[in-house]
DNA sequence: TCAATAAGCTAATCCGTATTAGCTAAGGTG
DNA sequence: CACCTTAGCTAATACGGATTAGCTTATTGA
């Protein structure tokens, strides 16, 4: 049972010494110089030992492993909220594979544990040269902790906590969802109606803003628009929204995407085909619904760019500057939103 | 900036040395003594420092830092076969969790690399206590060096190179195969055809095997059973089969699952409604189909499972012995089969 | 011919933790 | 009083690679 070869195993080889075998394979770009002869040497020495460099050993001694951290507060493979953020992933591993770095995804971080191990295994995401953080709360103590000791990370979703020091690439949720509420007064819709689970996630705050701001500018009552309701209750506000005339209903799509499917069904229920009897918009994409209109989460993009922005910080060399990105939506445009 | 403490620093603080601290934060199972005040003081002084191990550093001095290495050959998180992969994913997430173990995945591995660096990427993989490998090939060399160098690993799914030696948890297609025909040949079919892909893959060939000998045990004529079929050619068999008489059709389900979806299509485009019109069973579970009969492949289990091996094998003191596991279907009744 | 330069290489040290061998002082034994 | 325990601790070194300072030999210049 053979160890591994090390450099030092290259070096007897070759008859030269670690040094001589560490500075050649590593590019040797400083001012040491080697004869063409030697590196051959070594070159052929290492190819025939089969030598790997230890990864744990390269990134003690030089602070670069080439592995990025990803830690989520839930499961990584979440399978409540099926498929919501595996496209964030999947940009993830594109974007990583594309920039040659490989991925550490910690675990343990499920929901039995106490916040104390929390804290612990936040640390340990140490091991890699950075580290990507999902989730809908911050554990300010150890990301201020990472941050402190000049850690490269960078949250998935808009994080104002700590000052703004956290860096992130996040949605324009603001934006998109007053392009959508732009779009139904455009068309001649007054009556319209926010509907928003009781959560609140920054990702529903940014919507309603956006909802708002739009309203304001459109001159509308906004203390009538913004409905706050549980699944359950949805087929009796549509009931009394009937009641009170309104011609447009837009609601926000959560992680789960409960809260638009039990719209959906219950505007079906109700009779009400779309867009002829109700204009309707989804801020968000609705699984297995593509004909409604809305907008589209850039979730893959999302993935990809969390990690650019994480290399960057990285690769860096000056002082760290949180970098703060907020990527758009694409439009939705849809078949059940239509004139008033 | 201040830098991460390390056991160094609690020394100085605590007046000891970092032997002491070392033995006193690891739990100091072994013969050395120390004093309950002296452990008082370096724990008191870790706390206060906020220590954490550096776990790069524990990983080089003892060779163990409960990572276990995720390998696939294609993505990690597959677009294509969407949802295939993704409940083994899961499990080995949850497992690994339960176990402590965190995961790396090694990326780089796509299509656009040459051979080359596949070698290359597998032998990085040495940075984990282990590796799990998914994939239908196996690339012989750098596992067998992997092998040889006494690095534990685990393949998903069957795999028979190499003389046995590669340690893999794989699912018992024969089997469950064989039942499904058995159960067509109790309810009285004769003429029943077995439709699958032209791809070799092991799993192909199990489910082929086992179809084969439950038709040998009912002597049906075996030469007539296997049909190796494009998608595109399905629509055309159905109307052949009918005019053969055929009571019963079964189909293997890959992992992207086309060939099963044709048929299902195929049938309800000639109007066959089964089980009245044609008994129909998938060797798997069709995406969106639960309805069918056939089998449930145990994906989930699987990764579970092949966590679990991996671990036995890293904590295995002796000489490490190849295991391999095979895990039990579970029988589908489904509403598509009936008397022929 | 002697010093200055440069080419080619290596010894030594560091990174942070684990581990082994062994040292010291206090107390006990014959 | 010399001898042995034993409790309590530490020095030294390993792990594998990166890095810095500096040591030999040629070669060049005056």
């Amino acid at each position: 049972m053979a160890r591994a070869p090390r450099q030092a195993d290259i070096a007897a080889a070759a008859g030269v010494s670690q040094t001589t075998v560490s500075l050649i394979l590593s590019g040797n770009t400083d001012g040491v110089r080697l004869s063409e002869s030697t590196r051959q040497r070594v070159l052929k020495a290492a190819e025939k030992l089969g030598y790997v460099p230890d990864p744990v050993a390269t990134r003690l001694a030089s602070s670069r492993n080439h592995m990025l951290g990803v830690y989520t507060f839930a499961s990584a493979f979440p399978t409540d909220v099926d498929g919501f953020y595996y496209p964030i992933l999947v940009g993830i591993e594109e974007e990583a594979a594309a920039l040659g770095q490989d991925l550490v995804l910690f675990t343990g971080t499920g929901g039995l544990e106490a916040p104390a191990d929390d804290k612990l295994a936040i640390r340990r995401t140490r091991i890699a040269d950075g580290c990507l953080f999902f989730g809908r709360q911050v554990p300010e103590e150890p990301i201020d902790w990472l941050l402190g000791g000049g850690f490269p990370l960078v949250y998935i979703g808009r994080r104002d906590e700590l000052g703004g020091r956290i860096p992130f690439v996040g949605v324009d949720y603001v934006a998109a969802s007053a392009a959508v509420v732009d779009r139904l007064v455009e068309l001649g819709h007054r009556e319209i109606r926010y509907l928003r689970s009781e959560d609140d996630a920054p990702s529903s705050s940014d919507r309603e803003e956006g909802v708002l701001a739009a309203a304001e500018k459109a001159e509308l009552d906004a203390r009538r628009i913004v409905v706050r309701a549980e699944d359950a209750e949805v087929a009796a506000l549509i009931e009394r929204w009937r009641g009170e005339g309104v011609t447009a209903v837009v609601v926000e799509e959560t992680d789960t995407g409960s809260l638009s499917a039990a719209l959906l069904d219950a505007v079906a229920a109700a009779g009400l085909r779309p867009p002829d009897d109700l204009s309707l918009a989804v801020l968000g994409q609705p699984k297995d619904h593509p004909e409604v209109s809305g907008f589209e989460v850039p979730r893959r993009e999302l993935g990809r760019r969390a990690v650019r922005l994480l290399v960057d910080q990285i690769t860096a060399s000056g002082p760290r500057i949180a970098e703060h990105v907020l990527l758009d939506c694409i439009p939705v445009a849809g078949s059940t939103i239509g004139p008033a």
